[in-house]
DNA sequence: CATTAAGCGAGACGGTACGTCCCGTCTTGTC
DNA sequence: GACAAGACGGGACGTACCGTCTCGCTTAATG
C-alpha cells in the first residue's frame, strides 16, 4: 500500500474548516445537539487520500466512488454520506492541499520583479504536483459540467482570486505602485492567463522566458495604471 | 426535432478530409477494391449533427454513443466503424466548424491594434458560439484524459496555432513590426492567454476592456522585440 | 397515524411469557445482578404494533427493521437487543394474536357435526384477519428459510396442533366417539387440510361446502375408526 | 461446476411455449419483422439452470440475481432483458420441470382406489425433488408478495388443477363414478389438501397411513357424491 | 442517596445486492 | 459490405437495508 504523497493533510486545518464543501456552514444550526456517533475524520482522510493517489496515478476516467473506497476500505455509502460525487471529493482535497502551495510569500529584499517572477515561476511548477493535478482535473470538469463549474467557481476559484489581487497589490506597493480594484482584475489576467493557457492547451512545462516576460509586462502595465491615476 | 444550429457542415469540405481523425492517410491506400455501398454521407452528417445539438442541449456528461445513434437514426455499430468514441466524434466536428470562427481576416484600413483588438474580440465570441462549446468541452476533456489532450494537441491546437501565428505576424507587419519566430510564440501566449483564462477559469463574457488591453500591450511587446532585433 | 387494530395486545400476558422466543429460559440465570432500567414494556407493544401495522399495510417484502424502528419511534439497536430478525419479531405478535382466535370453544348444545363446522368457519375467518396474515406470512417464510419453519414448527405450529388434537378429541368425545392419538393425528390432517390448501395455495375465501363437507367426512372417519377399535 | 440436477430441460419445449411468461403471447404482434441479433437459448437454459441449482443448494434467501448471473456466466443486464426477478426465472423453470412430475399416468389394470393412491405418493414424493422445492420455494414467496401470487395462480397452479380435476374425473371413471364439476372441485381439495398441509406445515415425509387414507376418503366422497346425482 | 450499569434514541460504519445506464463487441437479416 | 436493430458480457452507478458499533442521555436498583 503506497504512502499517500501528501504529508500535510492532518495537519493545519480543523474538521470543521476542511469539511466547507460537504458540511455548509448554514447546516450548523441544525447541529444543534447531538448524541450518537459522530463523523470519523480518519475515513475522511482516507477517502481524500485514497481519491488523489487514484487520481495520480491512474487518471480522472478510471478514477471511480468504488475504486475510491476500495483503496480507503471504506464502504460505498459511507462516501456518499458526505461527499455527493468523485469531483465533490476532489474539491475538499482542493481545499487542504492547493491553497498553501498557490499563497503568495514574496522574499523580503526582493524587486517587485524578481517577486513576481518567484511566484509565477511557482504557479508554473505547481501544474506539475500532485495538487495540481486535481486542479487540472477540476478545471477539465467544470467545463463538460456547469454544477462544477459554479462549485468550483464559488468556492477555489473565488478565494485564490482574492489571495492572487491581495498579494499582487502587496508586491506593487513595495515599489510605491498603487492600482485600483479593476486595474488588479486587469493585471491579474494579464499576469496569469499565459501560464494557465500554456498548461491547459498545451500541457508544456512552461518555460522561463514566457514567465519572466509576463512578470516584466505585468509590472510594466501596472505603472502605466499607477501613474494614469495621479 | 430542432433544426441543427449548423448550416455549412455540408459546404466545403469533402468525406476525406473532413474524416482525417477516423480514417487516417495510411488507410487510404486499403480501399482499392470495394464492392458494397460506399459510407453514406448523410450517415456522417447526422452523426456530427447529432452529437454537437446534443452536446449543446444536454451537455458532455448526458452525451452518449447511444444517444447520438438515436437521434441521429442509425445504429450504433455504424458509429463505431467510423469514430473511436463520443470524443472523435466531437473533434470531427470542431475541424468542420471551429476553424471558420477562429480565422483571422483582418479588415483592409484597420490599424494594427484595430486589428488585433477585432480579432480577439471574435475569439472571445466564439466562447459563446455552438463550435466554442464543443472546443471548449473537448479542451476540457483533454485535461482528464491524455489521449485526447494528444489528438487535440497535434489536430486542432497545432493548426490553430499556426494561424495564429502566421495571423498576428501579417497583422504586425503592417506597421513594419518583425519579430521571430520564438518572439511570435511568446505574444501568441500573452494575447490569447487572458482571454482562455477568463472563458475557461471563470466562463464569464469577456469584457472589452480585457480585450483592448490585451491587444495594446501585446502590440507594444512587439514593438519592443521588433526593436531588439535591429 | 394509524391506530393499530390491535387492541389486546397488552392484556393477557406478561414479558415474560410473551418474550419466550428472543429470550430463552438458559439466560434467566445470568441475570443475577441487575442495576438500571428494565425493559420498556411501551417499546415492545410500539414494536409489536409497528410490525404488523406495515406487514398488513405494505406486505412482508416491505418490512425492514429500519422501518419498524422509524415507525415504532425507536433506535434500531434496541430491536435487535431483543428480537434477532424481522421474523422474531413477527413470531412475537403471532403468540399474542393468532392463539385466540384459533382456539376451540364449542359451543354447548351443538352436536359433534355443528361444533366441527363452527369451529372450521372461524379457521377459515381467520385468514383474513390481520392475525391471519401474520402467520400466512409466516408459513410463506417458512419455506424459503429453514430457521424459520424450525422456529415456527417448534413454537407456535406445535402448540396449535396439540390444542387442535385436544379441540377435536373433546368434540367427539360428546358422542363417544374416541380414537387413538395416531387416529387423531390423521383427523387433524384430514380436516384443516383442504382449509390450508385452499387459503395458501389459492387465496380465494373460503366457501361454506368446503367446510361442511370437510367436517362431515371428518367425522364419518373418526367413527369409522372408533369402531375398529372397538 | 455442478452438472445440473436436470436433465430434460432442453428436450421437450420450444422456444415460445417455454417462454411463456417473459413473453406474453399479445406481444407477439410486436415481433412483425425483426432483424438484429435473436434470445439465445444457450443464455436461457444457463440461466434457468443457475437459478435452479443455486436454490437447492443454498435456498431461496441466498438466491440473487447477481449469484444466478455469475454462475451462469452471463450479464445481470441480460437477467434483466428477459425475466422480472428471480422469482420470474424460478416461475419458468416450474413452467419446464414441474408439469411432467405431477402429471397423472395411472396405470392400466389398477383400481380407481390403487390408481388414486399411486398418483398421491408421486405428489408426496415431488416435494422431495428439486422441482418441488422450486414449487415450495414459490408458495412460500407468494404468501408475501401479491405479485408472485397472482402470476403463480394464473400459470402454474391454474394448469395444475385443471390435469388434477381431469385426471380425477378420468381415474373415477373407470369405476363409472361420475360427479359434476363442482363435485370434482371439492373432490380435488379433499383430495390434495392433506398432503399439502402436511408438506408446507410440517414438512414432514408424509406418511404411506396418510395417502391412503385421504385416497379411501376422496374415492367414498365421490361414491357418495355420484349417488346422489342419479 | 449517590453510584453505576443497563436501556434507549440517534445514526455512522463496512457490507451486499439491488435495478439501471452505458460501454464496446458481436450477430442477424435487409438492401 | 454498409447499415439498422439489438443481444450480449461487463463495469460502475446511486440506493436501500443489513447487522454492528459508538455516543451521550436517562433511569432504577444496589452499595
Amino acid at each position: 500500500m503506497p504512502e499517500s504523497h501528501r504529508r500535510t493533510r492532518s495537519k493545519g486545518y480543523g474538521a470543521i474548516s476542511a469539511t466547507r464543501e460537504s458540511r455548509p456552514a448554514g447546516e450548523r444550526t441544525k447541529v444543534v445537539s447531538r448524541t450518537g456517533p459522530h463523523r470519523s475524520e480518519s475515513v475522511r482522510l482516507a477517502v481524500l487520500n485514497a481519491a488523489d493517489d487514484l487520481l495520480v496515478e491512474r487518471g480522472f476516467a478510471a478514477l471511480t466512488i468504488e475504486g475510491i473506497a476500495q483503496r480507503a476500505g471504506v464502504a460505498k455509502q459511507t462516501i456518499y454520506r458526505w461527499w455527493k460525487s468523485k469531483v465533490d471529493i476532489l474539491l475538499d482535497t482542493l481545499t487542504d492541499d492547493a491553497r498553501d502551495a498557490l499563497q503568495w510569500h514574496p522574499a523580503e529584499g526582493d524587486s517587485a520583479e524578481e517577486a513576481l517572477s518567484a511566484h509565477l515561476r511557482r504557479v508554473s511548477d505547481f501544474f506539475e504536483e500532485p495538487a495540481g493535478r486535481v486542479l487540472q482535473a477540476l478545471l477539465g470538469h467544470a467545463q463538460l459540467d456547469e454544477d462544477t463549474a459554479k462549485s468550483l467557481r464559488a468556492g477555489f476559484l473565488k478565494d485564490q482570486r482574492a489571495l492572487d489581487t491581495a498579494g499582487l497589490r502587496e508586491v506593487l506597493a513595495r515599489e510605491d505602485v498603487t492600482v485600483d480594484d479593476s486595474g488588479l482584475d486587469l493585471l491579474v489576467d494579464m499576469m496569469l492567463g499565459p501560464l494557465y493557457y500554456r498548461a491547459l492547451l498545451f500541457g508544456s512545462p512552461i518555460d522561463k522566458g514566457l514567465v519572466d516576460t509576463t512578470a516584466r509586462v505585468t509590472l510594466a502595465l501596472a505603472r502605466e495604471l499607477s501613474a494614469a491615476r495621479s
